[in-house]
RNA sequence: CGGAGUGUAGCGCAGUCUGGUAGCGCACCUGGUUUGGGACCAGGGGGUCGAAGGUUCGAGUCCUUUCACUCCGACCA
């Protein structure tokens, strides 16, 4: 391609909204485009070129692991969401839009239901399985505040993929072949990644795993040790028991009068204790479907946090929100001074794992200005289940070593459903003894648009994009540095003819410009290699450019063609 | 949905308080000079001033309504 005919429209001037490296250069290198913002991108052709290639590199990774490739109809009818019952559970960000007729449709951010209608069609045997079909298509997903360009677009390219077994067992074997694949695909693009455990979320299933870019702008917090292979997401982490230093309160049980002492803070101070011997109580509004909520009590060690994904799973809500104080009055609750033990008749209580048989606890009295002290949870019967958002300096399950947080951008997810959606939406199969059983089933997806950002999120400088092998708009970049010097056009031309009929990828910056505007555009699109022929032709000399680091090596302008030759 | 802002040329902005010829930088077009780090000179094209209504002899500017977008928060593959 010659540059002079490509629509590359770079700018020196970054866009006011753009914050990511990812977003400003590739809207500065003229890959994307912001359709009137809002989440919304066109791709240029350098964009469509890159997001080809990392689309291919995903296609062929999964077509040699065996999976098929389909393309589902956009438009979704909302009766197979209603099937599956997740037309009220998915929330806003699902676009909902009716046609002439009054039918109501939905824009898929995902397609479990289109996939198990296609396969519930035309899948009748155990014979047929097992099977494992994917698509790359537009999603749409009507986030609440989409930004960081195409890593939180509203509408994204994504490969979603699903997997259909006659059993768990053989399910679980895809499930690992998936996650084998997907790292192939994942170095494949040169990327820096873990592989961590994940929460479900709105897919539901169990047994989850994400695919994390390592990136400092990420906007999940991953937890991970050092010493072994653990890695999860903070919505998921777990940690060893945690055990503490500090000396336990020694009180009879009796109520205490704790004036203007609402927070754990004040608490500990007011007690001298550690926080770790007093129980917060975190209030939460829990909705469920049909509009249904109630207001349920969170206790769990002062030393904790509460993880609202876990909290949420615990009393298997679709959301949790905030409540006011006037709300926690209507039900006879103080703030400042809930308490697990003694709350009104009819508010859920669930306790954190971590309170099990827990001793000489001080918490709220569910009455102003008192608090509790010396409780004991030693064989009380609760709802018990993980609530505490894992630390930095918590140990390790699996080796005992400290973790840590870092930052990673979710690029892939996989989930073992199980039966799930085969259930409600009766895709079953017939067994060697003619019954008829529910599939079981794996969903797997990658953010193929996401991905894009997540490299250059990863590969970048000061300069521009850095793209790897893999993601490359071209594989070389020849820059004529004075358009009007024949010779170094000649040369420029010769290497481009030759370089292009090996087959060769090859970008020739043939601009009127002057050297230093072609260079500046080099480094922002971020070719990985580039040929500049200059002032030094004179000598019989070019120079060869790795954009990473942007190494420079002077070469003889005689060899330089067998040089590109042995190397592209 | 809560708080704060912004809508003026493709992009970034001034002009609005105090009503009176629609501006600047980048980009674009023409001609010329220039060619190793985003050149220079000269000339030029491009606007329903987010939308609707109102006040006024006259509205980008004042009033009312409305829409959109951005930022922070909540939330989220």
């Amino acid at each position: 391609m010659r540059f002079s005919r490509l629509l590359v429209p770079t700018t020196k001037e970054t866009p006011n909204d753009a914050t990511l490296a990812s977003h400003i250069y590739l809207i500065r290198g003229g890959f994307i485009q912001s359709v009137g913002g809002s989440g919304l991108y066109n791709f240029l052709p350098l964009g469509k070129k890159v997001l080809d290639k990392v689309r291919a590199v995903v296609k062929d990774e999964l077509d040699k692991a065996g999976c098929q490739e389909v393309s589902l109809s956009f438009v979704t009818p909302a009766s197979l969401w209603e099937e599956s019952g997740r037309y009220e559970k998915y929330g806003k960000e699902l676009l909902r839009f009716k046609d002439r007729k009054n039918n109501e449709f939905v824009l898929g951010p995902t397609h479990e239901e289109m996939m198990v209608n296609l396969v519930r069609q035309s899948v009748k045997s155990y014979k047929q399985l097992p099977l494992n079909l994917y698509q790359i298509n537009l999603k749409f997903r009507d986030e609440i505040r989409p930004r960081f360009g195409l890593m939180r677009g509203r509408e994204f390219l994504m490969k979603d993929g699903y997997s259909f077994h006659v059993n768990e067992e053989d399910m679980k074997r895809e499930f690992d072949l998936m996650e084998e694949t997907y790292r192939k695909i994942f170095i494949r693009l040169g990327l820096e990644f873990r592989v961590v455990e994940a929460d479900s979320g709105a897919i539901g299933g169990s047994g989850s795993k994400e695919f994390m870019v390592l990136a400092d702008s990420g906007e999940d917090t991953i937890v991970v040790c050092d010493n072994c292979d653990y890695g999860a997401n903070i919505e998921a982490a777990v940690r060893k028991e945690k055990p503490c230093d500090a000396k336990a309160p020694e009180a009879d049980f009796a109520k205490s009068h704790t004036p203007d002492t609402t927070t754990i803070e004040d608490l500990a101070t007011f007690f001298h204790v550690d926080p770790y011997y007093l129980v917060k109580t975190v209030a939460k509004r829990a909705l469920y479907d049909e509009g249904r909520s109630e207001i349920v009590l969170f206790a769990l060690r002062g030393s904790d946090e509460l993880q609202e994904v876990k909290a949420c799973n615990a009393v298997d809500a679709n959301d949790l929100v905030d409540v006011t104080e006037e709300e926690l009055s209507e039900v006879g609750l103080e703030a400042g001074y809930m308490g697990p033990t003694t709350a009104p008749e009819g508010v859920r209580v669930v306790f954190d794992n971590n309170l099990k048989d827990a001793s000489s606890m001080i918490c709220g009295a569910n009455e102003k200005d008192y608090h509790l002290v010396g409780n004991s949870f030693v064989g009380l019967d609760a709802d018990y289940h993980d609530l505490a958002a894992v630390q930095e300096g918590d140990l390790c399950v699996h080796c005992g070593s400290p973790l840590r947080y870092t930052k990673g951008i979710e690029a892939g997810h996989i989930f073992q459903l199980g039966t799930q959606y085969s259930e409600p939406l009766g895709c079953n199969f017939l067994d060697e003894n003619g019954k008829a059983q529910p599939m079981v089933m794996g969903t797997y997806g990658i953010g193929v648009s996401r991905l894009i950002a997540a490299i250059i999120e990863q590969n970048h400088d000061d300069k521009g994009c850095i793209w790897t092998k893999e993601s490359a708009p071209f594989d070389l970049q020849i820059l004529v540095s004075n358009i009007k010097d024949e010779e170094q056009v000649a040369l420029g031309e010769k290497l481009y003819e030759a370089m292009k009929a090996k087959g060769a990828d090859v970008l020739l910056d043939d601009r009127k410009d002057r050297f230093g505007a072609k260079m500046k555009d080099y480094e922002l699109l971020g070719v990985p290699h580039a040929v500049v022929i200059g002032k030094k032709l004179a000598d019989g000399l070019v120079e060869f450019v790795s954009r990473d680091g942007m190494i420079k090596e002077e070469i003889s302008s005689e060899k330089v063609l067998n040089f590109l030759m042995e190397r592209f």
